[in-house]
DNA sequence: CGCGATTTGTGCACGCCTTCACAAGCGCCT
DNA sequence: AGGCGCTTGTGAAGGCGTGCACAAATCGCG
């Protein structure tokens, strides 16, 4: 089992081990994982899978699992060390480096993001804006001011931006994606309502804020349908978790 | 547009028929499948299966056991009809009933929903604002007009509300949330970066942002430690999707 | 009218994920 | 020191989702 314990010291950048290959839901989970943590009041330095469980909404087990996957270090009798697993996972997300974020489209949507103060307080910087409107060009938001689309390239380059969020207009999207892609970037996350094509190695997350309406709208549906059928069913699997 | 029902269920016309009953993997499915088929200027009238899932950034085959799953109508030999699929998953979705969503917390990110047309343009009616900050009372955003929580109740009861959306703090998202389902509320878009307890005929959908850029950072760092290992990396898979 | 081209619908196998249940390990208390 | 209660880590089973590969069905055309 290799050691990757996380050392602050710099100067051995050769020296990160294989990364754990951790399965992708175990991934999307660790973020909940670690906002859990970072909620948590409880003055207490360890918490139990069970605990923990809880504060983030899912099964104890499945923690247990997702944590043992990353060679996570509990203690039977105690529970998980609080500090050290808030470190684990910020480590294995690569967290502690900050990373550099751009965002393009600077719409309704966009200034809100731009203005998020939940992306500087879990770990990124959002370091630029763009926008290919002149007229939003100049504007400043957030301390940051709005610059003209073409020179994404060149200022990506120059940050080491890896990350780039799209938020502009479908039509436009694709073209962002493509200018990103050739400034370096290689993650994406896109707001646009399209799909986007891309080389094998960028990864791309889509959030479509309507398509998370049409989910809740089918379950209306279905809970309508139900109500007026004979014999109706008892409520399905829900997720309930304790208050903060 | 006539309400064509589904033929199932010919002996009675005033009762919603027995509902397919969908995996999830499938709903959540449907909407891009909906999106893809709208944004299609293609003027044919039918699509192939193969056309379709490349739209939707899917896979052939398993667009076309989504479909069967909901005893979809397509034409072996030709291809699905795209008006009449429109039409069968806007009525599995319940989108024709243009449903009444409310939206809580008109801050940066609150105030961006309420302007976002996309709600509007795919199936969703925003009817109220609400939020707890006097000094927000009464602001008129893309014609309506912020109210305090307090008329939250009445309001939702009064316009039949099912869905509410929540952009508050995370601090006062369960109170919030608390609040919906005791107006009747029974579906939540969530955006505060918690975990919810509601009772369980209550269905929550969660968009946490920051998680959404861990999950990338995750790759990123991945990706980082791979190229500094021997071996490289081979980039031979091609996305492919319709451009713009 | 029949044949071939085309496309849907689906049986099947495989792999991932979830969940249960329990052995192993740890600390505290007597 | 030893036993006891608590908690982690994990083997195993079951369910779900995916994608292949092919039979069934439909249309166009000669």
């Amino acid at each position: 089992m290799s050691q990757q314990r996380h050392e602050s010291t710099p100067g051995n950048p050769g020296t990160v081990p294989a990364f754990p290959d951790l399965p992708e839901a175990t991934i999307a989970r660790l973020p909940e994982y670690l906002r859990a943590l970072h909620n948590l009041e409880d003055g207490s330095d360890t918490i139990s899978s069970e605990g923990l469980a809880a504060a983030a909404g899912v099964n104890s087990a499945k923690l247990r699992k997702d944590l043992s996957h990353l060679g996570s270090y509990g203690t039977r009798g105690v529970g998980y060390d609080v500090a050290l697993l808030i470190e684990q996972i910020e480590y294995i997300l690569g967290l502690d480096q900050r990373r550099a974020v751009c965002l393009v489209g600077v719409g309704n949507l966009g200034h809100a993001l731009a203005g998020y103060d939940g992306f500087a307080s879990r770990g990124f910087r959002i370091v630029a804006l763009f926008d290919a409107d002149p007229a939003k060009v100049g504007e400043r938001i957030n301390g940051m001011t709005v610059r003209h689309i073409d020179e994404l390239r060149r200022l990506a380059v120059e940050e080491a931006i890896a990350i780039g969020v799209i938020a502009t207009p479908a039509s436009a999207a694709q073209a962002v994606a493509d200018e990103l892609v050739a400034a370096g970037v290689t993650s994406i996350l896109n707001f646009a309502p399209c799909v986007l094509s891309v080389p094998a190695n960028v990864d791309v997350r889509k959030v479509d804020l309507a398509i998370e309406l049409q989910i809740l709208s089918f379950h209306e549906h279905r809970k309508a349908s139900l109500t007026a059928l004979p014999g109706g069913r008892a409520s399905s699997d829900n997720q309930e978790a304790v208050g903060s």
